[in-house]
This record gives structure tokens, sequence and C-alpha cells, in this order.
RNA sequence: GCGCCUGUAGCUCAGCUGGAUAGAGCAACGGAUUUCUAAUCCGUAGGUCGCAGGUUCGAAUCCUGCCAGGCGCGCCA
């Protein structure tokens, strides 16, 4: 039940009895700016009049007259000046609101709106390309990402995270030329990073990676397990784990215990077999934490180990092996001239190092219990070679909207007549982005999507427009596809500005530094990061103080918000210490709640179920956040006034039991934001 | 040149599917604590909603033009 909706319905009732030629009159119902004014006004009159023909203080006057005031809903009408209509809820209604406010689920249930009816949508978000770190607009479009998914969720979609990777094309064959000059640098040759590659740090470490890679190839073929070549396929994987465990024991651990626990499980290496192979990354991580590394390290080694034997069992291994065995340093073999020779795939190494990186990095960007943003798909583009291929002879069989120019294949007929179209496959005969995006796009929607939400960086706004055209002319060649005009619903995330000493700082993207997502979160947390993206509107642009969000004080609204949580979590310990045993108290006489900032508090806690639904339509969730510092505001407010745990039971069980459902909103809206609710701060 | 976003208090921004006297936070100034968390509360001050027209009962909101800032305009992704 929404006090609202009902008052809009029952207005809507009064002026079908009036007017029954106006039953799809669109007005408004909203609670007006002046207190004054009443809980809820509307311009139903003044929206009426014209088609009527009368004048709106008498169109309001007949409306008012056919409504059944006071009704369990409505305790007072009246009429304004040019024709508003003023009401005044009655007390029962927001009792009754705050009963079912506190039998929600803070997690689950809370502002639930049944809406979507289980519709199918996607909202895709992030997806950076795997070149680097992600950057601080990706940081930003997680945020707002990850908050839409659960909004969606929340009114009754049945909504899907998704990222999407571009590994294709001339970026990733920059991307590994990149690492392998990295690399070579790292062997003290002369390299250079190619014109347009990618210059960052980041590929530096990556390249030590490959260097350890390298010297494990090594050392591997000149180990006493030294495979040939006549080694059977199925036995490479024990030979290789031996490898590991040898590594592993080699290096010996410093700590006794450690070196006992290592030892039995070497002592198992004897009778080698297939159930050692669970053990040989806990012996490795043994080996390394003595070593005095970070769990993140270890981890990281570990992923790279595994990388390796998922490497060293690829067909280039088999190379490496038996010619670093004869003598040619592994490095060498990594660097072979040709590229169709080249033994190390540089490319392919750079984009699992980088995305692997980018997923580790998103779910440190959360500290709830869930951890970051919840991506239900990674989808490569790499992957959807066939559909590309598809999509491609489709249009072309078609043939309605392509045309072949300077030796290039355009797509054409979107919006104007004189539009040059854009290509599709180039004159060299590769696809472009652009096809694989229409060809993306159609995948989304043969996967059962009834709507799709992109959330893109602002350096795509001019993408919008032709992949809008795009789906239209898809439709038409692909009738069964079922694509209208609202399926793909693109949002642009604006850039931000990072502001430290009240300066902003200054990025270089072409010399490939810039302040990362990890950054960001290592520097400020993860929930004022994420506060702080989704305060603002997403499309605008954001200046993020970075110097404000670390601040632990009242100028910072997320300790704000979180603060009152804080606050209310404490009082009920309190409570309880003091013999409140049920909390809210299911006794309690909400009609003791009479004084001003108990009242509005209960109002703010009745327009949250409508605020997540508002936020969640229109892909708002600043409003969600705002909304938040409100009812914060609230409650700090009715908190310094009036004192909740008194002599007076009842009165006390009352502002329990508004506290409580105070907590369980304010909760709400925090987990939907994917912001943590501390209990204490 | 074309297109998109933005322009509201000293700063950062809400409000923009047209509603009544334009809001919040921060900063400034002045107050409040024998307390269930002062990371709080109360008050004061601060505005030609970029400019100019138009649409109408009514415009920060819609339309047109102009001004300013940002971004984008490849057979890159």
């Amino acid at each position: 039940m929404n006090i609202r909706q009902e008052i809009e319905r029952e207005l809507r009732e009064a002026l079908g009895r009036v007017y029954p030629s106006l039953d799809e009159l669109r007005f408004e119902v909203y609670r007006p700016r002046e207190k004054s004014f009443g809980d809820f006004a509307t311009n139903l009159a003044m929206a009426a009049s014209r088609s009527v023909g009368e004048k709106p203080l008498e169109v309001a006057r007949k409306v008012v007259e056919a409504m059944q005031v006071p009704s369990d809903m409505v305790e007072s009408v009246d009429v304004k000046k040019p024709g508003f209509i003023n009401m005044t809820v009655t007390r029962g209604a927001y009792m009754e609101k705050l009963r079912e406010i506190a039998t929600w689920d803070c997690d689950d249930s809370c502002g639930a709106f049944p809406f979507g009816q289980g519709k199918l949508v996607q909202v895709e978000y992030v997806s950076a390309n795997p070149t680097g770190p992600l950057n601080v607009v990706s940081a930003r479009a997680a945020a707002v990402g990850d908050s839409l998914v659960r909004l969606l969720k929340r009114i009754g979609f049945d909504a899907r995270g998704e990222f999407y990777v571009n590994d294709q094309g001339r970026q990733v064959e920059l991307l590994g030329l990149s690492l392998e000059a990295r690399f070579r640098e790292l062997m003290g040759q002369q390299a250079e990073i190619p014109e347009g590659g990618y210059p960052g740090r980041h590929l530096v470490e990556i390249a030590e990676k490959v260097k350890e890679f390298a010297d494990w190839a090594n050392r591997m073929a000149q180990s006493e397990m030294l495979f040939d070549e006549e080694i059977p396929v199925g036995e490479l994987d024990d030979c290789i784990l031996r490898f590991l465990v040898s590594e592993a024991a080699s290096k010996g651990p410093t700590d006794e215990n450690d070196k006992l626990w290592l030892e039995e499980h070497i002592s198992y290496r004897a009778e080698f077999d297939a159930e050692l192979r669970p053990f040989w990354a806990p012996i490795y991580v043994c080996d390394l934490s003595v070593k005095g590394l970070t769990y993140d390290e270890i981890m990281s080694k570990l992923t790279l180990i595994q990388r390796f034997r998922e490497f060293a069992l690829s067909r280039p291994l088999e190379r490496i092996a038996s010619k670093s065995g004869q003598g040619a340093p592994a490095e060498q073999v990594f660097l072979g001239e040709a590229v169709a020779n080249k033994a190390f795939d540089f490319e392919r190494f750079a984009i699992e190092e980088i995305v692997s990186r980018q997923k580790a990095t998103l779910e440190k960007f959360g500290a709830r219990p869930e951890g970051g943003p919840d991506f239900d798909e990674w989808v490569r583009e790499s992957s959807l070679r066939d559909v590309i291929d598809e999509v491609y002879d489709l249009l072309v069989r078609d043939g309605r909207f392509i045309e072949e120019r300077d030796g290039a294949v355009w797509l054409k007929g979107g919006a104007g007549a004189e539009d040059e179209g854009w290509v599709i496959r180039r004159s060299n005969g590769r696809y472009t982005y652009f096809l694989s995006d229409i060809a993306y796009h159609i995948y989304k929607r043969q996967r059962g999507f009834d709507g799709v939400i992109d959330i893109w960086g602002p350096d795509h706004h001019a993408h919008i427009a032709r992949m809008q055209a795009a789906m239209r002319i898809v439709t038409q060649v692909i009738p069964d596809l079922d694509i209208d005009e609202d399926w793909l619903n693109v949002l642009i995330v604006q850039q931000v500005n990072l502001v430290r000493e009240g300066k902003r700082v200054v990025m270089s993207k072409r010399a490939g530094e810039y302040v990362t997502l990890e950054d960001v979160v290592e520097e400020v947390g993860p929930d004022a990061a994420r506060f702080f993206f989704l305060m603002r509107r997403s499309n605008s642009h954001l200046d993020f103080d970075l110097d404000l969000a670390k601040k632990t004080s009242e100028e910072n609204p997320v300790f704000y918000v979180q603060y009152a949580h804080a606050r209310i979590s404490s009082m009920m310990n309190f409570a309880r210490e003091s013999g409140y045993e049920i909390i809210p108290p299911p006794d309690a006489d909400l009609s003791l709640l009479e004084k001003q900032e108990e009242w509005d508090l209960i109002k703010g806690l009745a327009d949250f179920d409508e605020t997540v639904f508002w936020s969640a339509i229109n892909l708002e969730p600043h409003r969600l956040a705002a909304y938040s510092m409100e009812l914060a505001a609230r409650f700090h407010r009715f908190y310094h006034h009036h004192r909740v745990i008194t002599e007076d039971r009842r009165l006390s069980e009352a502002r329990l039991f508004l506290a409580w459902a105070t907590r369980t909103v304010l909760r709400g809206a925090l987990s939907l934001l994917g912001i943590s609710a501390p209990e204490s701060m």
C-alpha cells in the first residue's frame, strides 16, 4: 500500500464521477513544498480545466465534492487559489504504513514494488577495455550500474549485470605489442611502445610476470623431470605439477611448523598420483607465506601459477620445453621473431592478466558481505565471432541497408536520408567495432532480455544514435527479434574530476597515467567512493573531492547517513539491556507518536517505497542517495529532540517502533546503493 | 562546422514527465551537551535559476536564438 498512489486512485474515482470523459487525464499528486498546504497536493483541476471548459477553481470544487472525505486515507481536503487541491492524510493511514515498514526485510523486500512482472532486463556496465586498470569513470559506472541492478530487482524485474570485454581488434594487438616491448626491456633489449600503444606502468608489472613464466619454463626444461616430446599429453599435467612441487620444496620454508607441514605433503610426492593435485597450490602458498607476502600477493601468485599450468599444457609449451632443453633460453623462444612462430601469446596473456585484475578490483569495490558489483556474465567479444559473421551475412543478404563504397561495406538507412552510413566492414576485410556491437546486442536479445540498459562513458555518446538506428534496421532485417523503441536504453555516465586540496588532479591519458578505481577505493574506501558517485545525477560532470570523502566528520554525507544507522543500532542494544526483549515492540501504541519530529520522520519513511520506484524507473539512483540523506537528517533531528528510552514505557515502545522502522529503511536504502550499514562507528 | 552534456547561493549540487514564497550539504557567523554515540541538533546570512525572446492560468522546468565550459565527431574501440 502506498499512500500517494491510494490518494491518486481516490482522486481519479472522484474525477470520473464528475467528468466521465476524463478518465485518461494526466495529473500529478505530489508533496507540496509548503507544509501548510497539507501532505499532498494535486494539479488535477488545472489539468482538467481546459478540456472541460470550466475554471480550475470550479473543477476543483466539484471534484472535492465528489470525494468521500474523510476517508480511511484522506482526513481533509482544501481548495486553493488557482485550483490546487490540498489534502491531509489520516493518522491511521500513516500508522498502517509504519506497521508495514516494520515488517520489511532490510536486504530483501524493503521498499519492494511489484512492477517489473519478472521481466528479464540487463544492465551492461563498466565494460572497460581490457587494456589497463579501471579508471575513475569506470568506477562511477560500476557504482551506478550495480545500484541500478539492485533497484530494478527490487521493483520486480529479473535484472542481470553484465560486463562486456572488448578483447578484439586493433587495441588488443597494440596491447600485445606494448607488453612485448616491456618484456624486451626487462630482458635488456631495446624496445619501444608502439604508436597508440599502452605506456602505463601496469604493463611493466605484467612483463615481470612474463619473465617469471620464462624463468619457470627454463627451470622446468632444465630440471631432472625434463620431459621430452614423447610424453603423452595426458601426463603433461603431472609433469608440470611435479615441477611446481619441487620448486616449492627447493626453496624451503624457514618456519619449523611450515616445514613440517610441507614435508608431510612433499613425502606424499613419492607415490605421486592424482590425489596430490589439489595440494600443489597450498604447498606453494606455504612456501610463499614464509617469505612474508600478503594475502593479495599470494593470490596473485597463485593465479599466475594456475595460468602457467594452463599455459604449459597448451601446445606452445612443447616447443618451449624442447627448444630450451636444447639450450635455448626460454625468453628467446618467447620472443620468436615471426608472429606465427611466437611461442608466447602476449595479447592473450595481457588480457587475462588485466581482466582478472579488473575483476579483483571490482570485487573489492564494496564493503558489503556480498562484495562488489555483481556481474552475472562476462561476455567476450572474441566469443561472438559466429554471431558477428551471421549478422553480417544476414545484413548483406537482405541488402536494403547495405552499400559498398571505396571497397568498404556500409550500413545505411538509419535516420536522415542524406546520412552517409557507417562502415561495418573495412576495405581490408575486417569487421568494425560497430558491427560487433550490433551483433552483441542481437545476442542480448536472443538471450531473452526484454529490455537492455547500457551504461557508457562520455566518449560514447555519439555511438547512441547509430546503435539505436542499427536496432531499427536490424528489426526490419530480422523481424523475429522484436526489438521496439524502448528496448535499448543508454545511460551516459559523465566524466569525473578528482579534486584534492581544492585542485583538480591532472591525469595524462597519453602517458597512461591516471587515477584508477583501485587508487580511489584504497584512498577513501568503497562506501565513501560509492556514495559520492551516486550522490549526483550520473549524466552530469562530477567533482569528486577526495579530501572530503576521507573525512570522518559531519561534512561527509556518507558518515552522516551511516552514523544515523549506527546510532539506532546502538540504541537497540541499549533498549535490550533496559528490558525491551522484542524489537520492534509488537504492542506499541503508535498513537502516542505526535511530536513534530516524529511525524516528519514517519512521513519520510512512508515515501521510501516510491523513492525506490522512481529511482529505478528513471534509472536515477542519486534520488535514493538524496533520500537517504534526508531521512538521516529527520532521524537525527528526532533523536536530538526526544529521548526514546524513558520511564514512560508506553511511549518508549512507540518510539522504539519508529526507530526500528527507520533502521529498516536506512539499511534498505544503503543496501540498494551498495553501501554498508555499520552497527557501530 | 556538426552533435551531446552542463550552466541554479561563495563552493559542490538537488529540483527539470510545467505548479504555490527556488532547496540541501559544505564554507561563514551565533547558539545547544548532567544524554539511548556531539560523527548530532537549533538559528542567522547568502539567488536577476547564464542571457534574450516565445508557449499559458502558471516556466528553473517546455520551445527558439545567443553566450560560456566540458566532451565527442576515424575504414579506432
